[in-house]
RNA sequence: GGAGACGUGGCCGAGUGGUCGAAGGCGCUCCCCUGCUAAGGGAGUAGGCCCGGAAGGGUCUCGAGGGUUCGAAUCCCUUCGUCUCCGCCA
């Protein structure tokens, strides 16, 4: 959410940042409806102003015996009652339309990202290792002969398409990734291992930006829960309605938990494997911190992403997202993409936002600074990784010619010492 | 699922119809005293919104919404949330 103040000093300045997105100008919408929500609140402040004085002469009046100047100022106040109810209720009107049409607008990017209406504009900014030289065609991963543990015909008939049954070695080395990932993060990268929910209220999707403009894309439950389509929301929401204490920021905070997603409006898309699932487990990262070091601490959080490929010794790049590819809660986006040599291309396997003081307005997370006021914290989130997109990436590039794969060697301390998988589908 | 209790400022916690935006404490800021690994004294200290250049003024907020009343943190209703006991249960 924004702040109006902002949007009524220089709405030229906000119109041009959402039309660098690729959205419509809406300072004059917003600032006709903020107008009228200003006459309304001034004409029923006043109102009310009038009420109160007179409501306290009553009481003086009746103190001192003037029932003929009491029962005046009585009906004063009683007649005064409906109208105050009308102005009121206007000024109420007013100020829920101003607030339901904020709610839906997207964050602005930062004036030095990259402009651009879609990913064809985003800038790659790294790229790291080299893909290897296969001397025959690598294959998808869902091909391989070692990956016959992605079962998909299974998980259709239990649940449909986008799902997948794991089984032995690709389940234990999908749990080892995830636990590799934790254990950087929070013995070497310094998060704090955080399990949450993967229910949540409508606030917290509010929170962070799902709702209400997407609620599409996520599922809930009869009774009104909302599934998670990433622990952003619940990691993120764990300050929500705080007045935080500045020495305990920056609160870095990483999480693994299933995260669920309708994908709707991608049919077709990415349809064969377990690239796009509407079930899937991904380690997430987010940051809470003071609004002067929120830069920082996103480079500190692409870095603790970066790591993790760096030490699986996957390839990939690191693209800075252009205006009209980011999402909606964020103002600056790095995506990193891992080497897939089967799609002969670099797929997105993790992102990282800094949301500024979007989500932490809708939210009403706070902090004091040196002078004592209130300000709102900056958010920041990231995937660290998705594991089951690392797992295509790990077979992908490990994958031999006889079908196996060939493992990063960091994950051999979770598998009992394995660093490969035969094309039988065992570990050794 | 059954029964009950509770929801007050950054935190704890008083407050059962007017003098309450709210005692007291903690925390924090400033000043004084003392001089030694501590303490004592004094002052200040909620947030949002509206008007205003500012100073300042207005208004709202004691979970939320509604009601009673001239007037509500205090009474009534609804609702959300939290906790406790019982039941069930991984």
């Amino acid at each position: 959410m924004h702040d109006i103040r902002l949007i009524r000093e220089a709405p030229g300045v906000f119109d041009a940042a959402l039309t660098r997105r690729g959205d419509a100008a809406m300072s004059q919408a917003i600032l006709a409806i903020d107008a009228a929500r200003r006459e309304k609140i001034a004409a029923s402040e006043a109102a009310l102003a009038d009420r109160n004085a007179a409501s306290k002469e009553v009481g003086a009046a009746k103190a001192r015996g003037d029932d003929a100047e009491f029962e005046r100022l009585r009906a004063l106040v009683a007649e005064k009652k409906a109208e105050i109810a009308r102005l009121e209720e206007e000024a109420r009107a007013e100020d829920a339309r101003l607030r339901d049409l904020m709610l839906t607008i997207p964050n602005l990017p930062y004036d030095d990202v990259p402009d651009g209406a879609d990913e064809t504009g985003n800038v790659e900014i790294k790229r790291w290792g080299t893909p290897r030289d296969f001397p025959f065609q690598p294959k998808e991963h869902y091909q391989l002969a070692a990956a016959g543990g992605l079962d998909f015909e299974t998980a259709a008939k239990l649940s449909g398409a986008r799902f997948v049954v794991l089984r032995g070695a690709m389940a234990r080395v999908h749990r080892a990734l995830a636990q590799f990932m934790l254990d950087t993060h929070v013995t070497e990268n310094g998060l704090a291992e955080t399990i949450t929910p993967v229910l949540v209220r409508d606030e917290a999707m509010l929170g962070t930006g799902q709702l209400p403009k997407f609620s599409e894309d996520s599922y809930q439950t009869t009774n009104g829960w909302w599934l998670i389509p990433t622990s952003e929301v619940t990691l993120t929401n764990t300050v929500a309605g705080e007045m935080l204490d500045a020495g305990a920021l920056p609160l870095r905070l990483c999480a693994h938990t299933n995260c669920f997603r309708s994908e709707a409006g991608s049919a077709g898309k990415d349809t064969a494997g377990m690239l796009r699932q509407h079930q899937f487990e991904k380690v997430e990262m987010v940051t809470i911190c003071a609004p002067a070091t929120s830069d920082d601490e996103h480079k500190r959080m692409l870095g603790c992403a970066e790591g993790i490929l760096e030490r699986l010794n996957i390839p990939y790049r690191t693209v800075e997202l252009c205006t009209g590819d980011m999402g909606f809660g964020a103002r600056r986006t790095f995506d990193i993409e891992a080497w897939l040599p089967g799609q002969n291309t670099y797929r997105e396997i993790s992102s990282v936002s800094t949301c500024g003081d979007f989500q932490a307005r809708r939210m009403n997370a706070r902090v004091r600074d040196e002078g004592g006021k209130p300000q709102f914290v900056h958010t920041l989130n990231g995937s660290g990784l998705a594991v089951g997109r690392c797992l295509i990436a790990v077979l992908e590039n490990g994958q031999e010619e006889d079908g196996s794969v060939t493992l990063p060697e960091v994950l051999a301390p979770y598998l009992r010492g394995a660093t490969r998988i035969t094309a039988t589908g065992a570990l050794e």
